[in-house]
DNA sequence: AGCCAGGCAAGTG
DNA sequence: CACTTGCATGGC
């Protein structure tokens, strides 16, 4: 096993950890001590947290927690640069910063969870949790993805324990629709079979997207069954390395009426100009993020 | 009991 | 094009 140590005091904004995974971002990690997404105070701490990611093709277990201000982290591999993309930790979390609004709900919001990045999960597991996020709690989508990776997942032995790594698209297409259903995916468990099966036969291909224009990568990603603007704009913030998409989720949609009623246009499209446009432009997703975790977490009441 | 959750597909006008 | 409806599930 190879370890190391990442010093985020080095880096601007450090990190915060827990709120990174456990913000609704990534649906990817597990908390080791089975606690993820409890709302009380300090059961963060320096939990461990790991996931799998896939290195020259096979599953691979990574395990991280942060200890002050640093990242320790364990694996089969070199971690560290995976790590580095995954977390966001190449981000200038004070020049992001310094683009949002002056606003007061946006400082309480990233003086809240100062530190929180925008990870950069694998493409395809990210394009199944968002298939599956619709109208669903947080906490009810990593409880889907877990179940998902349980029953269809590849096992990978680490040290002394077995971890299941994510579904492959052609475990997921092979899938029967009753089978997902029994995961209590719902009325999902058709889109995740058919946006697999996509993936699985060649037909479509959701790394197709990364380098386009921002709205034509979102119109591309429509292509997949269960995926509309909004969950399109998740995977280009969460997965493919957009910063300024801004999913318009309930929430947000809260936010919008609350505090930027003008932004409302009535429409997807022109809303999300607008309320890009009002979060800073180029970096308005980490915005966005930070409002979401910070309203969604009950930091403030409306 | 009813409402809501990181919405979307399919049908209608 | 815009608008409406049906859709699973579980926690509060």
């Amino acid at each position: 096993m190879e370890r190391g140590t990442i010093d985020a005091a080095s880096l601007p904004g450090g990190i915060d950890l827990q709120a990174t995974v456990e913000s609704g971002q990534s649906y990817l990690w597990d908390r080791e001590d089975g606690r993820m997404y409890e709302q009380t105070a300090a059961s963060g701490g320096d939990a461990w947290y790991w996931t799998t990611l896939r290195v020259d093709g096979d599953p691979q277990v990574v395990r991280v927690r942060q200890i002050d201000t640093d990242l320790e982290w364990e694996a089969t591999f070199d971690a560290e640069g995976h790590l580095h993309r995954l977390l966001g930790l190449d981000d200038d979390l004070q020049a992001i910063r310094e683009t949002a609004p002056p606003d007061a709900v946006v400082d309480e919001a990233y003086d809240s969870y100062w530190g929180m990045r925008i990870v950069r999960d694998p493409v395809f597991p990210t394009l199944i949790s968002f298939i599956c996020s619709a109208q669903m709690r947080v906490g009810r989508i990593h409880g889907m993805q877990q179940s998902l990776r349980r029953e269809f997942g590849e096992s990978v032995e680490f040290d002394g324990g077995t971890y299941h790594a994510f579904p492959t698209p052609e475990s997921l297409a092979n899938a029967s629709e009753a089978d997902l259903r029994d995961l209590s995916l719902g009325y999902r468990a058709p889109y995740v079979k058919r946006s697999a099966e996509l993936v699985a036969s060649g037909e479509a291909d959701p790394e197709s997207a990364r380098g386009l224009d921002y709205e034509d990568a979102r119109d591309s990603l429509t292509q997949f069954v269960g995926v509309g603007d909004k969950v399109a704009d998740c995977i280009l913030l969460f997965s493919l390395g957009y910063l300024q998409p801004v999913p318009l989720d309930t929430w947000i949609q809260t936010v919008i009426e609350e505090f930027y009623p003008d932004c409302d246009r009535g429409n997807y499209a022109d809303t999300s100009r607008a309320i890009r446009e009002a979060l800073g432009g180029e970096y308005a997703g980490y915005t966005q993020t930070y409002l979401f975790h910070y309203l969604r977490s009950g930091g403030r009441e409306f």
